[in-house]
DNA sequence: CCTCCACAGGAAGCGCAGGAGT
DNA sequence: ACTCCTGCGCTTCCTGTGGAGG
């Protein structure tokens, strides 16, 4: 027998060969630098800020697209571009970015503006109309501003957080402040007040979404650097791409689809990524996407549709609906029992059955679950209800949320 | 045919948290 | 700090609908 105790377990891992160069490259949060099919946004966004290189202020612009469609890439281009162009010709251009899912009120924007433009100075607990001078403050000194508002429509109170961007170009004589606002959400403009949407859109782009070719060659850009050579089939990248671009033509996913299909690969130590990797990837993507849909639900939610998982898995939902066995096939009324006795059991409240059927639109609308009306067979006017994914893995996924 | 069933989904209103106004 | 107001989540009540069953 080998000295085995003298040789630590983890080392094996070390000699192992992976079939990633760098793995980084394929992360979500990584910004390549070249945007393949998006020459013409660039342009575009650049073409709007160019007159601030003359001192001029630029307008306001808003960018929409679907989610992966290159905004937040293109747009952090651009601006860094002008950024270290600022920088050498002493043009005293700042920038920030402010991703407002996390920064979701206008006070919390504020401060992150504020963070950036004074970044040795701390500003915790100051008051918002102190934050606000400040930032005014460092314009007032012949700075132009141009505020990155990822995800805008997340802000709420956007209006608000608008106007006062938009008025202190009326307050300050020789700087000025430029607003770029991105959202995912098509209908968000029409929710806004019809003030704050004149000044916001006073330019509006689209992002289109990509379409198969285009991931493809994206996809293949990216593996090419983020894999060894020849690790990935190009019939593995056409798969991946066609997946993505028929679900939404988001680059993200597709991204995120290689990166799992590599893990899927060195887990059972292939050197290759293939359709089969890819094809298993895409399970675990949206395994993934259900884990986090459901973590997002509340919790009465979560309820309702772990009562319609166990059913499944009682295999209740057998019926025999005018002859013929149907399967999978559960009625409101049942559920919504169900649904009160497991409440009971986790010592819940339960809502009422009206409300109940709200949950249920919801949940359909999410593509959690499938409906049909009742037809012949089934006597009064009910909803039949069908799982949209895997009862077992939805119940696990649920069980474990509750408790924890 | 009428009645009952088993729901769907609209309307009104209630209690509460949190923001605006003073 | 205080009221006022408003939006939200929800309940209660109600009317509508389409097939089953007598």
């Amino acid at each position: 027998m080998p000295d085995e105790h003298t040789e630590n377990i983890f080392e094996k891992e070390l000699l192992k060969e992976s079939i990633f160069v760098d793995r980084n490259l394929l992360s979500p949060h990584f910004t390549p630098k070249e945007l393949p099919f998006r020459e013409k946004q660039i342009n575009e966004i650049s073409s709007i800020l160019a007159p601030l290189v003359h001192k001029k202020k630029p307008n306001n612009l808003f960018a929409y697209g679907k989610p992966g469609a290159g905004k937040t890439a293109v747009t952090t281009k651009v601006l860094n571009q002008l950024l270290e162009f600022s920088v050498s010709k002493n043009l005293g251009i700042f920038g920030s970015y402010v991703n407002c899912r996390t920064h979701n009120k206008k006070y919390r924007v504020m401060l992150k503006m504020a963070k950036d433009f004074y970044p040795e100075e701390n500003f915790l607990g100051f008051s918002a109309a102190f934050i606000y001078e400040k930032v005014l403050d460092f314009a007032r000194r012949g700075k132009d501003l141009v505020i990155v508002l990822d995800e805008i429509d997340k802000v709420k109170d956007v209006d608000d957080l608008v106007y006062s961007l938009t008025r202190a170009n009326d307050e300050i004589k020789s700087g000025s402040i430029t607003i770029i606002g991105i959202s995912n959400n098509l209908m968000f403009k029409e929710q806004l007040d019809p003030r704050t949407k004149s000044s916001l859109c006073e330019h509006e782009m689209v992002f289109p979404p990509y379409n198969a070719n285009e991931l493809k060659e994206i996809l293949t850009q990216r593996a090419q650097k983020a894999f060894k050579q020849g690790v990935v089939e190009e019939s593995a990248i056409s798969l991946a791409s066609a997946i993505a671009a028929q679900e939404s033509g988001d680059a993200r996913t597709a991204v995120m689809l290689l990166l799992r299909a590599g893990e899927v690969a060195e887990r059972k130590n292939s050197s290759k990524v293939t359709d089969e990797e890819v094809k298993k990837a895409k399970n675990k993507v949206e395994e993934e996407i259900i884990l986090s849909m459901i973590s997002t639900l509340p919790q009465q939610e979560q309820l309702v549709l772990l009562a319609i998982a166990s059913l499944s898995l009682q295999n209740k939902g057998i019926k025999k609906i005018t002859g013929h066995i149907e399967e999978g096939v559960l009625f409101s009324g049942e559920i919504y029992e169900e649904y009160t006795r497991i409440s009971k059991a986790y010592k819940e409240e339960t809502v009422s059955a009206r409300w109940y059927r709200e949950y249920i639109s919801e949940l359909e609308m999410y593509g959690l679950i499938l409906t049909t009306a009742s037809g012949k067979g089934i006597r009064g006017q009910t909803r039949l209800i069908k799982l949209g994914f895997d009862a077992k893995k939805i119940k696990d996924a649920i069980e474990k949320e509750i408790i924890a």
